[in-house]
DNA sequence: ATATTTTTGTTATTTATTTCACAATCACTA
DNA sequence: TAGTGATTGTGAAATAAATAACAAAAATAT
């Protein structure tokens, strides 16, 4: 059931169209066309079509799909069948907003410790998550947890990377305005909101210059 | 000057080559090849002299690229030296940690003020940022502004963002899990935390069994 | 029951991006 | 200042992704 040959590109939007199917059946709409469908997600149809075609045959032609049946489908498929124990690294501004939002509403995550290294904050409670210290993490047993959430200032990323990976742990949501450098049995992904920041000013900026020499 | 033909793919690299090079200009380092830049942010340095090369020779044969030359060329690009001012629309959980976070440090951009529609919020000021209500939004003239920042529950995001469209805002950072649908005369960026979280469990997931079947 | 419409799944085509390969050029050494 | 080594900039090739086009199949209407 493996699917070796669904391209990059089309497993990052399997999200999206989870979250836009659980929409849809939530407000009781039983079936949807490709076409409907990308109109909601702003993505073209065929290239919908194309990506759920990387899983075989998931629509009946003239009919398009069926939403609950899609719905299941992408939720194995994504793992949101069994719940993923994460870890959150770095109780500061944004790890607390994160620990106060509720991740696991429509969305099979869990952060079930934080870690900081802050000695004031061990043994504390945030928003029904227990906060542990950063001594204690390399040596913690972690091997049932998914993924850790890097919240802590960039100097201190590689390390706090470094411990979570020693204790088990080898997916990395890296929050932190920096590269990891962490062997092959690791993977991470970035959310650098500073880059993004700045590709919107340069589109901005670039796209009205384009409008302006029309 | 405006580069027309300079590929997305490159544009998106371009902010974190630029921090990268502050950093290395902010340590004393003056010059750098492309292969030991490309180790620094995990790209391959044939795609690291490509990206320059659409902006013209920026780097000395036999030499490689004087960091503060390219650093500057950079921060010009990417209008870093002007400061770029925005609002943020939400002040909850996120939006106070955006907040309280320095984008200006190292960075050429200030959250000017925030709005919310929670009434016990206007007028208080955090983080240095002033609230307003949303009824005033729509009304406001903030032609001056080049985005906002959308931090509002996701019922809330469409309208939130049409009301500073009104206002004369064009360009949007969607922190909120849904799609947003305007005028073509705006440009949104997505960061979706929720995508990234199950984008990282099933490529996790997924690796493992390709190891396993190895 | 038949005709018409809808809509998929897929092959072919186009576009975008990355990687390769290497001549041209400059830096540095002796 | 000649010779060697380093490193860029860039066409060509390879890979990846998006889009187009359409036959096949099923739904719906008549
Ligand atoms: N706050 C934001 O909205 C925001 C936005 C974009 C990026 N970021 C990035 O996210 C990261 C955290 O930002 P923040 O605003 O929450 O910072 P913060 O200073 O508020 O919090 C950092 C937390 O990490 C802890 N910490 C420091 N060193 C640690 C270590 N070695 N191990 C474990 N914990 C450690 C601190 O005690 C603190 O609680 C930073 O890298 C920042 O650049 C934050
Ligand atoms: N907190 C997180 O870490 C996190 C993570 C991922 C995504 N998000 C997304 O970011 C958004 C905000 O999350 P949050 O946790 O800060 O939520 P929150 O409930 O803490 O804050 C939302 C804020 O928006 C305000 N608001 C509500 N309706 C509004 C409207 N129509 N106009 C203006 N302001 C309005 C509320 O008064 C509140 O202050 C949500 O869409 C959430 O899904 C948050």
């Amino acid at each position: 059931m493996a699917n070796q040959n669904v391209p990059q590109a089309t497993a990052e939007r399997l999200p999206l169209y989870y979250r836009t199917l659980q929409g849809l059946v939530a407000v009781g709409k039983t079936r949807i066309s490709s076409s409907e469908f990308g109109d909601l997600v702003q993505i073209d149809s065929t290239t919908i079509r194309k990506d759920f075609s990387y899983f075989g045959a998931l629509g009946r032609k003239g009919y398009g799909y069926d939403t609950q049946h899609l719905m299941d489908f992408l939720r194995k498929t994504l793992y949101q069948d069994e719940l993923s124990k994460v870890v959150l690294i770095g109780v500061g501004h944004l790890g607390t907003a994160l620990l106060n939002h509720n991740f696991q509403k429509n969305n099979n995550t869990k952060i079930v410790k934080a870690y900081d290294i802050d000695p004031s904050l061990t043994g504390t409670v945030v928003s029904g998550t227990k906060i542990y210290a950063m001594d204690t993490l390399a040596t913690d047993d972690n091997s049932d947890i998914t993924a850790a959430i890097l919240t802590v200032p960039a100097a201190h990323a590689q390390e706090a990377a470094e411990m979570a990976l020693a204790s088990g742990i080898h997916g990395f949501l890296n929050f932190s305005p920096t590269t990891l450098s962490l062997p092959a049995n690791a993977y991470v992904r970035h959310v650098d909101m500073t880059v993004e920041l700045q590709a919107l000013i340069y589109f901005l900026n670039h796209s009205m210059e384009e409008r302006n020499s029309k």
